[in-house]
DNA sequence: TAGAGCCTTCGTGTTACACGAAGTCAAGCT
DNA sequence: AGCTTGACTTCGTGTAACACGAAGGCTCTA
């Protein structure tokens, strides 16, 4: 049995965050002693783990407590719980595609400003560019490329 | 020349962001005119544009405020926006990283209920795990694959 | 003269906590 | 008995980036 500080340590939660799950329900096995105290044993040690785990892949507190709510229904809830999982991956893996265009974006950008370092010049062909497109900052700061996505 | 709704439009901003990021002194070529209405040029779309973009990809409005600063500061800020837009790629890179490790987790946690539902059990050879792991919810949640991590 | 459209400031709500303060317990030690 | 500790509670503020609505004022136009 552990307490809230203990069961910070152990999830790498704040005490914060440990008292704020238990007091939304998503650590249905927590129980208190006769001393009003929480008292986690390793299932509720997983629940932390759990939650934070969802916690960070985006999920927000209502959807874990929806989903913490059909597990303590029962095995019944399985479909429900499978539906609610499967989106909640749709929802990561369009995250995962945007985070994919973010950096190729940046890749462009950041190449952009290497080569005005570098070579003084964006296209090494016409010099003349250069001063053109370091006054043009919304140009350098928003590229062609990326208007057309 | 753009009005707010004008520029909400083309830009795909709502009127509350485009005052707001003008406000903030995003968006260093707007305007106003004689009776104090916010006017936007096609550089002015331009920045809002680029603000929103920047925005997307997760950089903080103060440090999108910090970069056009800099912009207006001349060439000679040349490096620093370098290099300002390189840790951003960084971080953005980090956040693609994070973002692939979540879709992997939910894939295993969608496929282990497809297994369920499909087959009645995550290990076909062994079909006493499947009230085993329909009762141990924390295990179908939190799997042991993941703690590693 | 009324309506439309712009402006302003103000205030609340959102999400998931962080952080601190204040005040209350109970247990253990000296 | 008293002190320290560690836990508890509620309260309130702050964060980021707005969303949304209200109130009130301005100007232009039909």
């Amino acid at each position: 049995m552990h307490t809230v500080k203990e069961a910070a340590q152990i999830t790498g939660l704040t005490e914060h965050a440990v008292r704020f799950y238990t007091d939304k329900g998503l650590v249905p096995s927590v129980q208190r002693n006769e001393n009003n105290i929480r008292l986690f044993d390793e299932e509720s040690i997983n629940w932390l783990h759990g939650v934070k785990c969802l916690k960070q892949s985006g999920m927000p507190i209502e959807v874990i407590k929806k989903y913490v709510d059909l597990c303590l229904e029962g095995d019944s809830t399985i479909p429900q719980r499978y539906t609610l999982m499967m989106e909640h991956k749709e929802e990561a893996l369009a995250k995962l595609e945007e985070a994919k265009r973010h950096v190729a974006h940046l890749e462009e950008k950041t190449a952009l400003y290497q080569d005005i370092l570098e070579h003084r010049s964006p296209d090494t062909t016409n010099p003349g560019n250069w001063d053109k497109i370091l006054h043009m900052h919304s140009d350098v700061f928003y590229s062609p490329s990326v208007r057309k996505a």
